[in-house]
DNA sequence: TCTTGGCATGAAAGCGGTTTCATCCACGGT
DNA sequence: ACCGTGGATGAAACCGCTTTCATGCCAAGA
């Protein structure tokens, strides 16, 4: 491994020129620049990253914490945020907090020591008051994903979930259905308790009413959303749709429509939330309200990087949801 | 921030005396490394990870590059590996290659030249060859994942692929098909080719006699696998079970099955590989050849570690298969 | 011709650890 | 009483880069 000093050597100037001329960080005169980049090329140069950071204390390289990597909605978040980096020489550390409180701090404790410039932050373990204590004072800036808080309004990417809701509505009662169930994710959640209000929003707006009986509270699981829809058939046999909080519960309930029997969607349609590649292969393709993922995860490393000086670029902070219509929704002709 | 020499002064020692404690190399008395460790806890002090990485040249993380980390088949294998960093203290960095020779090139370079201490590599465009050179000069270990290569075998993780084939083809004789049809991944993979292979065997051995009519080339994507079933129908309308190559494309061709009129199993049954989540959301839910892929992620960090002096543990280099009932293979009554 | 000023460059001091080498001390053997 | 030995510790060099400060040079202005 050549070091700058060999380089200076070889293009007979001092560590000092070299580095600026990598650096840009002064004007060098053209001969010599020249004659550096000749001898970094010949050398086949790479500064050390360590030295570096030693002496600016700057990685050059992000963190991010989700719940876990191999899912296909965090995925597509976390390849969003890579592609950013990639695009920027930026480095990505990744950690998975798995929804746990307690590994979640350690997963922000872990990227923060190694000096990480910057942060993004999926949490769904920490309580708010921790994630603004976070980003007010941690000690490297950081971008919050999926939680939309108030106080740090600016420091968070996030999805318009009750426009998402009120969508799913609207389309369903566009498409003559009145009697709608729902199948939240943990109320927990602001984004579920977004969605549901988006729901509710537009099924007064219409005039149709919102009923409790309608609404099952379930856990974004498969598993869930199966075990949700029997509930809700058992409460509420005559409902003809079911908007679900996220896909992965709408193809539970679309299994367990199946097995009691009911067509989706001659007997019930569906729509689901997020649009992962799943909504794709299930039978029949699925109608779904679409998070784009990817592109909140280069929003998210955008608004990273400005915060780091890096771009002054305008990022997006809240997104909208479209819907995707597939075969998952049947017009009811009254 | 404390520095060492902070935490030196507040233990009335020395800087070095303070690292000795802190690594262990040397023995300390015990009323010094206890005040030394006081100390430590009070400042709390955590070393600069670029200074140490400046003095020792080793980063206690490992790099990763695979295709895509958002794929549900990378992303579980990439989960694998994480759970094991974590749990010895080491980070992990993440860059994709996109299954492109200059992608991953440009990857690998970017890991090595951030000093990884190790790296795990996918990496579907580059030739042998090549990782042959990286895996034995390269400046840091380098464990390859899902490529058997003969040359640097120690180095490898894989996945006994023939007898995965054979696994599928044995079942579907098992259940009474003798005309079984095969979509296989491009054939320039070898773990295409070993799959075709392990199918072939299983065919012969059973008297049923291999047919090239019977055999179509595809991509393992969705789309293809759906183009490459419309094919296989129209040379051979006769078959009654078809092989695939991977899940993935397993979902397209049932898609075409169903589009084309046929039911899966009633008609034809189908087989898939690999056992990504995506098989459980299928209609019918699917068959499959079982690849434990968080299994053979945290072998490959084992094998990595193992490389590094981290551990002595014995390593599984090779995965068996297994095959997974599910909904997507009828029994023929003869 | 002598300043003055600005630009290009070099020298050297960190950044915060690790590690080698030297020193000191206590102790046991002769 | 003296020397040798080995264990605990400190001093200082070093890892490779950035950055401040000083310097030399040349062109322009007086």
């Amino acid at each position: 491994m050549a070091t700058i000093r060999e380089v200076s050597r070889l293009a007979r100037v001092s560590p000092a020129t070299v580095s600026r001329v990598l650096n840009g960080t002064t004007p060098v005169a053209t001969p010599t620049r020249k004659r550096v980049l000749e001898a970094v090329e010949a050398l086949d140069y790479t500064p050390n990253a360590f030295a570096r950071g030693l002496a600016t204390n700057r990685s050059g390289g992000i963190g991010i914490t989700v719940n876990e990597v191999s899912s296909p909605y965090f995925g597509a978040f976390v390849a969003g945020v890579e592609q950013v980096a990639r695009e920027n020489g930026i480095h990505l550390m990744v950690s998975s907090g798995f929804a746990d409180a307690e590994a979640e701090r350690s997963s922000i404790e872990f990227l923060l020591g190694r000096r990480c410039d910057g942060l993004v932050v999926q949490a769904e373990g920490l309580p708010d008051e921790e994630l603004i204590a976070l980003v007010r004072e941690g000690s490297a800036p950081v971008v919050v994903f999926g939680r939309g808080i108030t106080e740090i309004e600016d420091a968070c990417v996030v999805m318009n979930n009750e426009r998402g809701g009120a969508l799913a509505a609207e389309y369903l009662l566009a498409c003559g259905h009145r009697r709608i169930g729902h199948i939240t994710g943990p109320l927990s959640f602001p984004d579920s308790r977004d969605r549901l209000q988006g729901y509710r929003r537009a099924l007064e707006a219409a005039g149709v009413g919102y009923l409790e009986r309608y609404v099952v509270e379930s856990n974004f699981q498969e598993e869930g959303g199966a075990r949700a829809v029997a509930r809700l058939l058992e409460r509420a046999p005559e409902i003809t749709a079911i908007f679900f909080g996220n896909d992965q519960m709408a193809a539970g309930g679309m299994r367990t429509l199946r097995e009691s029997g009911r067509d989706v969607p001659k007997d019930v349609s569906v729509v689901g939330f997020d649009d992962v590649f799943l909504a794709l292969y299930l039978t029949p393709t699925l109608t779904t309200i679409r998070q784009p993922l990817v592109d909140m995860g280069r929003a998210a490393a955008h608004l990273l990087l400005a915060r780091l000086g890096h771009e002054g670029r305008e990022v997006v902070h809240r997104f909208d949801p479209e819907l995707i219509e597939r075969q998952s929704v049947a017009r009811l002709s009254r």
